[in-house]
DNA sequence: CTGAAAGCGCTAACAC
DNA sequence: GTGTTAGCGCTTTCAG
């Protein structure tokens, strides 16, 4: 049934273990061996036997995705969005990908690791105080971590710069000439959980606006319609001088342009608006937001190059048709200081669409637009 | 460094053939042993080798899940959902899942089969002419296709029953009173790929709309909001009596309520709308649409199970904490005369919101809420 | 540049 | 009810 390397052999009168260091290329084989070999394989429709290969090779050309199962900040867009882009970055290095849930808690990452059978793990969604980094730094599993946890323990970590998103957005706004700003965050519980991402962006908002002059507002939000309403309505009446909005909260920027019409403010004339977050949810509104990405796919590709750089000194991927040959981690990083060894930051792009525009001097609360 | 079974073995004062069968449960072991190799087992914190095991065994434990990469009608939380269901269903059956995205042909998923990597493959998004089907049909592998090719060539199926989900949407204008319905669909080129669900759908609505006296007009939607909006007008210009809409397009779902308000129609006031595809877009809009769900989950879970049930006989789910036993197909399933060797059609669900209410006789034009 | 042979850690007959 | 043993298909010394 299953074609073994001995047959192979046989059928190009060669050893074994001629076959196998073709296939590896670990030690130099004769022109004419090789083709002779490689035909065979060709004709015999070899495909070499993984679990054979991860006995004998200590190797599986498998890693770990570690994902998160139960409360997660991360939305399903991106979740989807990572893991193809983690799963064809792998497969350009010759590898699969294992889906890891740790649903009965980390049962499975360390069954998978301790039974051999991933050689690395990429930790998606990690949290300020996330107990799975503990576990993966006493398994001494090469792994990288998606997200910055407070004591990455000499892990690498790969993540959009967020502080940096939150300046970035203050930054346009002021350009426009807008200074009092509200921004709508996450839901309160996130904060209170130390996610780390929340923190950091709000962070940057505030220092930028200190830097530029701009009064900000900082507004917790829930997401959905209503609370998005609500919350608006509130903050508005409170602070009638506002001119843009700020948010960071996927759930809650696809609503604002609606609530905006509904209070009788047109975007971006009357209220000028940048969201942080998934792309989708930016582009899809009336009218499409200005907005930073998450960038779910270049994160991804950088883990898995970050991780495939500890798997075995700088191995190249195999000239995945369309997959650049990773010459460093160059692109859109701003790894500051740290260099090699701190964390991976990735620069924040943002994308101008319809939502912001130059601030108003007054605003002037009109009626709703009929077209 | 890594435990084996021998060591476990010695621990124990047993063989090593012991503890395997302790641990595979294939021989009656007495229940003294028993204890004391299990307490060796934790004492050493042994953990078997995959690889050993797949090389040994002939069984791997791991099920491939083939994934969309190109143009997939499927769209990202769907996908994020599928694939958490699928893995959280799999591990209660003590299975891991290998990730296979199909973007160099097909070659991951035939080098994953042929290398004794997986056990069985799920494959998801399944069309009407899917070139993956026959691909799998020769790999001989066991395999549950989400979606309904035109040859199943014998191999399982499981899908939502959307032409049953047509038929619903209609019953439920119908029976509000509504009687001229425009059917906002997929995609021109979805229908001309004959990608199965889209016309299953399409067959649903039209049937039932003749049963029950419904004029229907179908229009396919590219979506987004511009296309969504000049769709509507055309349509309700042509057709000024319409007070319903049947919706079977994520991307389009998400802007109508909008669109219906910029075109002075309130919903469900002047209009009522029902949707068919994931909650979240259905949910997240204002109003929250009457919807019929894509149950990601149910189906994950179904297709899990009944690979399952073919890798050997009926083995039973390791009693995963929180998952039901699998007590057969029985959960909403409309099998129908097929029985067991059909698909699998699950029978659709339709949640009732704030978009849809009793049919108005004229459907006046009137200025925007202000509210 | 190539072969022979010793395992890798486990499972599943086959013995008793 | 338990132990012995022969591989599973591959990688990698060690020889030449």
């Amino acid at each position: 049934m299953a074609t073994t390397i001995m047959e192979v052999a046989r059928h190009a009168g060669v050893s074994a273990s001629t076959v196998s260091y073709v296939l590896s290329g670990k030690r130099p084989i004769s022109q004419p061996t090789r083709e002779r070999v490689l035909a065979s394989i060709a004709e015999l429709d070899y495909h070499p036997h993984a679990g054979a290969r991860a006995l004998a090779g200590n190797r599986t050309q498998v890693i770990g995705l570690v994902m998160p199962v139960g409360s997660s900040g991360l939305h399903r867009p991106l979740l989807a969005e990572f893991m193809m882009a983690i799963s064809v970055t792998a497969r350009g290095y010759g590898h699969n990908v294992l889906l890891l849930t740790d649903q009965e808690g980390q049962r499975s990452v360390v069954d998978a690791t301790r039974g051999g059978q991933v050689d690395g793990l990429v930790m998606m969604d990690v949290t300020l105080h996330d107990p799975r980094v503990e576990t993966v730094r006493r398994l001494g599993i090469p792994t990288v971590l998606i997200g910055l946890p407070a004591e990455p323990g000499g892990l690498e970590c790969v993540d959009l710069d967020f502080a940096a998103a939150g300046r970035l957005c203050v930054d346009h706004l002021a350009d426009l000439g807008h200074r009092e700003v509200v921004f709508v965050g996450q839901p309160e519980e996130v904060y209170r959980r130390q996610t780390g991402f929340a923190e950091r962006t709000l962070t940057g908002v505030l220092d930028q606006a200190r830097e530029r002059g701009v009064r900000v507002t900082h507004r917790p939000c829930e997401g959905g319609w209503s609370a998005t309403a609500g919350l608006l309505a509130r903050v508005l009446a409170e602070r009638p001088s506002v001119t843009a909005l700020v948010v960071h909260n996927e759930s809650a920027a696809s609503h604002l342009a609606g609530v905006l019409r509904n209070c009788g403010r047109a975007v971006p004339e009357d209220v000028s608006v940048v969201a942080i977050g998934a792309d989708a949810a930016a582009e899809s509104g009336e009218p499409p937001l200005t907005s930073i990405a998450v960038p779910a796919q270049r994160l991804g590709t950088h883990a898995v190059q970050a991780l495939m750089a500890h798997l075995e000194g700088p191995r190249r991927p195999a000239a995945p048709p369309g997959a650049r040959p990773a010459p460093g981690p160059s692109p859109g990083a701003g790894a500051g200081p740290d260099g090699p060894g701190g964390p991976l930051l990735l620069r924040p792009e943002l994308t101008v669409r319809a939502s912001t525009g130059p601030a108003r001097s007054a605003p002037p609360p009109r009626a709703p637009r009929h077209g």
